[in-house]
DNA sequence: GCCTCCTTTCCTGGTT
DNA sequence: GAACCAGGAAAGGAGG
């Protein structure tokens, strides 16, 4: 009884009630439990409730997953009849996967934006589901950081939506990921706002950047000043995860 | 209350 | 000399 999907779907309310987050959440579950790459399915396609996902026919499935339609209609199908999800133990006798409550909690503590943006790379790790894994998903279902915005993210936003801070941070080598502070003061006045702290410096800053260097979430750009790049680490700036 | 994570702050020393 | 870089150390704040 310690099975990731009788704990998931055991409990919780019936898939007609479910949330859009819930249906996310389902979504996820069934790519783990059927080892199904997250870019056959078009999120965008399944950005409703559960009440308009039970409405769909198996037809509706199809449309909006198409070769993973049928496996998701099944599922629903099995949940909407009051039964539990699981896969049928294959030949290949992958174990299901656990999870467990706790993490399901953290997970919970997502929350929902609108469905448009560029398509991130996400890592669940500890803080999320037991395996670390990377899936791809549109931003808006990207789990949010309780604690809020990381710099290196604030950075990113910066570089990608340019109009709304021009002149702050422009790129250098776009596909390299390499990027200049053009106003690194003005940068870290904006950091500190968005952090109500209006004592922040660029020096301040550049130092919590450079802790970055470890998590490989930046990569160090030797001998010139105010340049860096984004790590192996960072999610979200590459032009083909859009 | 303790732990972890992610900064923030301060600092020294080096480089441009 | 100013601005920046590098990294150690300690502490803060928030969530688990």
């Amino acid at each position: 009884m310690s099975s990731y999907t009788s704990r998931l779907w055991s409990h919780d309310s019936q898939p007609q009630f479910w949330s859009k987050y819930q249906v996310w959440e389902w979504l996820q579950q069934v790519m783990d439990i059927h080892q199904i790459d997250a870019s056959a399915i078009p999120f965008q396609n399944f950005d409703m409730d559960g009440h308009q996902l039970c409405s769909l026919n198996y037809h509706d499935f199809i449309r909006a997953a198409g070769s993973v339609g049928h496996i998701l209609y099944n599922s629903i199908t099995e949940l909407k009849s009051g039964g539990r999800y699981e896969r049928e133990s294959g030949s290949g006798g992958q174990k299901k996967k656990t999870i467990t409550t706790s993490k399901r909690k953290a997970v919970l503590n997502v929350f929902f934006q609108t469905l448009n943006g560029p398509l991130v790379e996400v890592i669940r790790s500890k803080n999320t589901f037991h395996n670390m894994s990377v899936v791809l998903l549109p931003l808006a279902f990207v789990p949010k950081d309780p604690r809020g915005t990381h710099l290196w993210e604030f950075i990113r936003d910066i570089l990608l939506n340019p109009e709304r801070n021009p002149g702050l941070i422009k790129w250098e080598d776009r596909t390299e990921g390499v990027f200049r502070f053009l106003k690194s003061e003005a940068v870290a006045q904006l950091w500190g706002k968005k952090k109500n702290n209006s004592s922040m410096t660029y020096e301040k800053l550049s130092r919590a950047m450079r802790y970055y260097y470890k998590r490989e979430i930046l990569e160090r750009v030797d001998g010139r000043r105010l340049v860096y790049k984004f790590g192996r680490n960072a999610r979200g700036w590459r032009e083909t995860e859009k």
